[in-house]
DNA sequence: TGAAATGTTGGGGCG
DNA sequence: ACGCCCCAACATTTC
């Protein structure tokens, strides 16, 4: 019997063997299986990993790497143009399959899409599967067949599916290997992680690869998603399931999370359904499918805002600003304490994150994309659909935005979810002192109290960089331009 | 997945 | 006892 043709799996965005379709169905053909890394960010655009997401993807293939050598195997590991990758790979092994898991980016999209073609015409099997949504994201239209640009009639539409969606895959027991290994770069080779090593945070504070998200998805399950609903809002407590990042790599499916926490609803049906922490997490699950659905629909919202007339609204570039608000030095406490967070962590509290992204955007004036771009280079989470929803959310120009006028008052959002200052003592210790009634206030403070606090104004903490109120009739001017522009 | 401005109501102090 | 004013407390509208 001739020995079977090998089949290559190119891991991308969905480092894991638990519930992967492209590792799934290749198995299944009985095929020796090489499974491949390819590190290609030149040609990766807008969607090239920024620095906190190199650290991760590091680690998490190390993890992967790990994995399957347990099964005894291992991950070839390759850098440059992925169609020359995949290529060579298939001169080296005499491959006569690639599967993958989808990924959205455009960049993306219309690479894997000249690869697809190219390997077809060479007669090489080439397969690509949904490995990282509930939905593709042409699976849901309106009735008259257009794409969602509103967040509650999308997820209505999601919900009805929901009796679609594929059962889970198992993670495989054994996997087929090849006779022979082709050569592979070390993870160490591509230089992911910094050279100065800023990222002890990072180690502290994260798990990266597909047993630290089962870890973390268990923890979630089991002390936080009950209260979800209210404890999700604040940032001094652990309400949130923090799998962002896991999920930007795949290291879990949002389907496994689904299943997950739909399993383990409350029995007590006196329950509204929206009110308990599973229904309130599963729309939040829905957010990234609904990001994902616009990126796919509306690619260039990666640049520009969704509705055009913002193109008109006067911006500022403010350096000192963006500076001061990108070192967490903007003299309001919850924004200050958030950008710290994401400095040392790599990630920041959702709630937080709307209250400093609000005031970059509408106090300072600065554009939605200087924001974006330090999201991105920043956040361990930074994920292309969900950083774009985001930010043009924020803004008020992308889809079923926040209207424009809505805008923050970052004093009243500490004092609302922040309410004891935890979260500002633990991120902006120079404040640690002062008494809770002021925490999120210092410049109201009387000045023996700020004294006795150890805090001095402007010296050791800075005085607020704008003035909220004066802040917000100027941002309320400038949006009378936008009003003013052709619909 | 706001906040500020403005409007309304009702209890209590007080002449 | 009564009307008047003040001002929380809450509701509505406006940005």
């Amino acid at each position: 019997m001739p020995r079977m043709a090998v089949a290559i799996v190119w891991f991308r965005s969905d480092l894991r063997l638990h519930d992967n379709p492209a590792l799934s169905d290749a198995i299944k053909t009985g095929a020796p299986i090489i499974p491949m890394f390819i590190h290609s960010p030149d040609e990766e655009a807008e969607a090239a990993p920024g620095a906190a997401s190199r650290w991760w993807l590091a680690n998490s293939l190390r993890a992967l790497d790990v994995a399957l050598r347990k099964l005894g195997g291992g991950l070839v590991i390759r850098r440059g143009r992925a169609a020359d990758a995949i290529a060579a790979l298939i001169r080296e092994t005499g491959a006569t399959a690639v599967y993958w898991n989808r990924r959205y980016e455009p960049a993306i999209i219309a690479r894997d899409g000249r690869i697809k073609a190219q390997l077809q015409q060479r007669g090489i099997s080439a397969e690509s599967h949904n490995g990282s949504l509930l939905f593709e994201p042409w699976e849901i239209s309106t009735q008259d067949g257009r794409p969602y640009r509103v967040y509650t009639p999308f997820s209505k539409a999601c919900f009805a599916r929901e009796p679609h969606l594929r059962p889970l895959l198992p993670a495989p027991k054994k996997i087929p290997w090849p006779a022979a290994w082709p050569k592979s770069l070390e993870i160490d080779d591509l230089q992911l992680e910094p050279r100065i090593d800023w990222a002890a945070g990072f180690r502290d504070t994260w798990s990266p690869g597909e047993a630290g998200a089962a870890a973390t998805l268990r923890r979630f399950e089991s002390a936080v998603v009950a209260d979800y609903s209210t404890s999700r809002d604040i940032p001094g407590v652990v309400g949130t399931s923090r799998l962002s990042p896991h999920l930007h790599f795949g290291e879990i499916s949002p389907l496994m999370v689904w299943r997950e926490v739909s399993t383990c609803a409350p029995k007590d049906s006196t329950r509204i359904a929206h009110s308990d922490g599973g229904s309130t997490f599963r729309n939040e699950l829905l957010w990234r499918e609904f990001a994902h659905h616009l990126l796919y629909h509306f690619p260039r919202t990666v640049a520009e805002p969704l509705d055009a007339r913002f193109a008109t609204f006067p911006r500022k570039h403010d350096a000192r600003g963006l500076k001061a608000w990108q070192s967490g030095q903007t003299g309001f406490p919850i924004v200050d304490a958030g950008m710290r967070e994401l400095w040392h962590t790599g990630w920041m509290h959702n709630r937080v994150r709307m209250v400093a992204a609000s005031l970059l955007v509408k106090h300072l004036l600065i554009p939605w994309q200087a924001g974006a771009a330090w999201f991105w280079d920043t956040l361990v989470d930074a994920d292309l659909a969900n950083n774009t929803l985001g930010w043009q959310w924020i803004a008020g120009c992308g889809a079923d935005a926040a209207p424009f006028f809505r805008i923050f008052n970052p004093t009243l959002q500490g004092e609302k979810f922040d309410p004891d200052g935890l979260y500002v003592r633990r991120w902006v210790p120079e404040l640690a002192e002062l008494p809770v009634r002021y925490i999120h206030n210092p410049s109201s403070a009387p000045e023996d109290v700020v004294r006795s606090a150890g805090v001095l104004l402007g010296k050791t903490y800075p005085a607020p960089i704008v003035d909220h109120a004066a802040a917000r009739s100027a941002a309320l001017a400038a949006y009378e331009h936008v009003k003013r522009a052709a619909p």
